[in-house]
Order: structure tokens, then C-alpha cells, then sequence
DNA sequence: TTATTATATGGTTAATTTCTCATATAAAGG
DNA sequence: CCTTTATATGAGAAATTAACCATATAATAA
């Protein structure tokens, strides 16, 4: 039977979320907050992008629930709210691996 | 210290399957082959778009390792690569929950 | 108060994604 | 062979997203 417009609404606040992880800038920032919160200023340091860009990132994520932050004096600190989004770093990992060895066997 | 080039070019494929995901009428279909695959008429039926789209969607899942197809007569059947992908609709749904008990808490 | 530093925001353009429609392909049946 | 059915593909318009630049804000220091 056909989807109802409930899950339909789901899908769309699911893939909400999905979109503000689906960015390489934004999968790197995700990453380094992995062990402990950092500042925009390491942040860009890390990244290696502009002070802009990276703070519109930063608001994308946490609009999206993903990060948290947390002013001190004149720096920002953000935080990752969303440790489980780490462990589909591995899963992603995965796939990617299986990929390339299905590439790898299609080549034989 | 700044990141290598190495892991910026990880985190771009890690970004291409994740972006591959980031679609509500792609979640919709990951969830729908979570138990068996489907032929592409099914998931047409279920999702309630144009064959075409749904066309389209699946070869974006298909190209980013998500899905594998099978070919039977005249139907095409899918099935989910990723089983994994699963676990991340729960961690979403815990984003989700926090989301909303936060901004209850704000309004309080 | 003024200056400086860290971060955020708004406007603009370029790039990417999405959908729709028409058409192509491929398998099966008559 | 011709027709039908299931699925895929390509082109184009509309919508969304990304990056860049300039500037705004907010905290601190002088």
C-alpha cells in the first residue's frame, strides 16, 4: 500500500538532517568535534576555508540539531550533539569499501 | 594543526554517500526495501511519484553503493546494500526527539 | 570612547539538484 | 515481426545550495 502523509512528513525532517551532514566541510568539523568542543578559530584553522564559510556551516548544523555552542568571552565553542552521527562514518565506511572491491572484481 | 588532503578527499566520498541518502523520497525507499527487495513498479505504488523519478532516484542509490539491483523478465528488483543505513534513522529520530524537548524547554 | 578581535549575517553569483516530459531500451506475448 | 509492459535516459526549467565578499555585531582592551 501507498506511503501516508505522515511518513512522508518523516522523511522529509529525516533527510532535514541528513542534508545538513551531507557536505565534506561539514563531515570534516563533524570529525574534529568528535573528542571534544573547539572554537570557530580552530575550526577554521583545521578546515582550512574562510571565517565565513565556516560559520555558515556551523549554523547549518546546528540548526539542524546537530551542534550545540556555547560563548566564552569573545570566542564561540561548538559541540557536537549527535555522537551516533560518528558511527555512520563507519557505515559509510563500509560501503565504500564494498564498492570498491565490487569495482575491483568487475575489472577482472 | 590543519587537515591533509588525504582526509578532505575522504570526507568528499563520504559526502557523495551521504548525499545520495539526504533525499526524503530516497529515505522513503531505504525504508521500504528494509526487509525484501521490491520491483520498481512496487516502490512506484508505494511512494506515489513519477516512474521516472523514482527511475532517477534509484540509480542515484545505486551509483553511491546504497542499493544493488536484479533483473527478472520484465521487472528490475532492488534491494538495500546497507543495512547499516538503518541504525541511522534511529540516531536521526533521537536528534529529532532532543530537538523538540529543547525547544519545549525554551518555550517554558 | 575608540580600537581590536572573534564570529555572524546579508547580498550576489555560480553550481548543483530536482522534477517533468518525451523518448529510448529491453523483455515477453501474440 | 509488431505490440505491450516495465524500466531507463536525456533535455530543459525551476528550485536549492554553496561560496565569496563586504559588513554587522558583540566582547574585550586600551
Amino acid at each position: 500500500m501507498a506511503m501516508k502523509d505522515k511518513e512522508r512528513r518523516r522523511y522529509e525532517l529525516q533527510a532535514d538532517v541528513l542534508k545538513a551532514l551531507a557536505h565534506p566541510i561539514r563531515l570534516a568539523i563533524i570529525q574534529f568535534l568528535s573528542q571534544e568542543e573547539k572554537c570557530v578559530c580552530d575550526i577554521v584553522n583545521y578546515v582550512g576555508t574562510s571565517q565565513s564559510n565556516i560559520s555558515q556551516h556551523l549554523s547549518i548544523m546546528k540548526r539542524a540539531g546537530i551542534l550545540s555552542d556555547r560563548k566564552e568571552g569573545l570566542s564561540v565553542y561548538y559541540r557536537l550533539n549527535m555522537p551516533c552521527a560518528l558511527n555512520f562514518f563507519q557505515c559509510v565506511r563500509e560501503i565504500m569499501e564494498t564498492q570498491l572491491s565490487e569495482r575491483a572484481a568487475a575489472i577482472q
